[in-house]
DNA sequence: TTTTGAGTTGTTCGA
DNA sequence: GTCGAACAACTCAAA
């Protein structure tokens, strides 16, 4: 039996873990988690604190023996592998832009000592880069991408191992205690991420496909911020879901993070980079006084209630409904006219789920950057979307409080209201009719500078 | 090989 | 009020 050291990163579980597995059939475990300056600081206050209760909840599991190492990963790993005498260093593979060039790097340092990295599995039911078209280039658009996927197939989810042996008595810095945090998170590991997915499948699930796009019912599997760390796998998900109608729904649903994850794989800069050439060539807004609108979008003051409602919503849970993430982007693109990845990046500091490959492609999606050739006439009205998908304002009055007073759906168009704008809410800081048509403006000329 | 039709999530306008 | 058409250009797979 051999000594190995299991690194943990985006897959802090036991069950369903391939590469846990492998490195408890070896031998005795030392189960490591590196805190790496260049993953914290993106990360921002919200999802360090989640990160670090998920990490008490895997050493509780652990029996307190995770050893956790603040440092670069490229020093600290090789240096613990040798204080444990490990030929090998098993992880779950990242298919990231960042988590690809530091295990190349962590894997050539490992081998100039005479040990070796190896992965095995991913976040995803199957790894970025094993869907081609026949021709053998990365898919584009979603549909073929999906159907594609699920004809690929993925294998069960496998048990915990029962025998593991952690090495113990290995240093450890510890967690460190959490930022402060004024959003109200979910619960935090593994033990959450099982009772959230068991009480979704238990009754919410029938209703996915019917009110998943309503922000106000709330009945969406709220599994994200569990998916990000891996305090879940899609697998385990996956496993659970026949070929009724919302069963289909949400199976497609983690087909879109795959299909983001697939495309960000074949394209790494598409992460900061608009992905069809051509829109990098988009007009934008920038300077003081775009400075001043993207603060009050940021601060959930536009004076449009959705989107207002979902800013707060983000302040207030780290996390918001996916149709009101729509909302919200297509108001900072095509509304104020600001750089999508601006927007990008302010969701990912703030979003408790925040994954870079789903965030910023879905960005892109509404920009009109990104995959799914999109419609540049695609620019959403927050009014209309309001009636359409929040008809009874309750999701408004649940965020906006100026507006608690204001029945049904008129809380959409305050401004029409009879008694006046209700006190301390704003006033709208465009007129909508008129930047869609100046988006639109811009898309034409865009087109013809060739 | 070329052609054809469809492609997550929309809005507006005019009948 | 509802309904269909129009709003481009590109990707992909099937015909």
């Amino acid at each position: 039996m051999t000594t190995t050291v299991l690194w943990f990163r985006r897959d802090l579980r036991l069950a369903d873990h391939p590469a846990l597995v492998a490195a408890v059939a070896a031998g005795p475990v030392v189960p490591l988690f590196v805190l790496d300056p260049a993953l914290l600081g993106p990360a921002g206050p919200v999802r360090t604190a989640f990160l670090y209760r998920g990490l008490r909840a895997l050493d509780q599991a652990l029996d307190g023996n995770l050893v956790v190492r603040a440092g670069d990963p490229v020093d600290v790993v090789p240096a613990l592998a040798a204080e444990a005498g490990a030929d090998t260093v098993h992880v779950s593979a990242d298919f990231g832009p960042y988590g690809r060039r530091r295990d190349q790097d962590v894997a050539r340092a490992l081998r100039a000592a005479g040990r070796r990295l190896t992965g095995i599995g991913s976040p995803y039911a199957v790894d970025p880069g094993a869907v081609l078209k026949q021709d053998g280039t990365p898919f584009r658009v979603f549909s073929p991408f999906y159907r594609a996927w699920r004809a690929q197939g993925w294998p069960p989810p496998c048990p915990a191992p029962g025998h593991a042996a952690w090495v113990e008595g290995l240093r450890s810095d510890g967690i460190p205690e959490d930022p402060s945090v004024d959003a109200t998170l979910p619960m935090a590991g593994v033990a959450a991420a099982q009772a959230r997915l068991e009480e979704f499948l238990a009754g919410p699930i029938d209703d996915y496909a019917d009110r998943r796009d309503s922000p106000a019912a709330d009945a969406t599997t709220r599994l994200s911020p569990y998916l990000k760390y891996g305090c879940i796998h899609p697998r385990q998900i996956l496993a659970r879901l026949g070929q009724s109608k919302p069963h289909e729904k949400l199976r497609s649903e983690l087909g879109w993070r795959e299909f983001y994850a697939d495309v960000l794989w074949h394209t790494p800069d598409s992460a900061r980079r608009s992905l069809q050439p051509t829109m990098a060539g988009m007009e934008l807004d920038a300077g003081p006084s775009a400075d001043e609108r993207f603060r009050a979008w940021t601060e959930g003051r536009t004076g449009f209630p959705l989107v207002d409602a979902g800013m707060r919503q983000l302040r207030g849970e780290a996390w918001v409904h996916n149709r009101v993430r729509m909302v919200v982007a297509s108001f900072l693109v095509k509304d104020l006219h600001i750089d999508w990845a601006r927007g990008a990046r302010w969701f990912l500091r703030h979003l408790v789920d925040g994954d870079l490959a789903s965030n910023n492609h879905g960005w892109q999606w509404v920009a009109g950057t990104g995959t799914d050739p999109a419609p540049y006439f695609r620019i959403f009205n927050p009014v209309t979307q309001g009636r359409e998908h929040d008809p009874d304002g309750d999701y408004v009055r649940r965020w906006v409080p100026e507006l608690a007073e204001v029945a049904g759906r008129a809380v959409h168009e305050p401004w029409k209201l009879p008694g006046g704008l209700p006190a301390g809410y704003p006033q709208r800081i465009v007129d909508h009719a008129a930047e869609r048509a100046e988006a639109l403006d811009r898309y034409a000329a865009l087109k013809s500078d060739g």
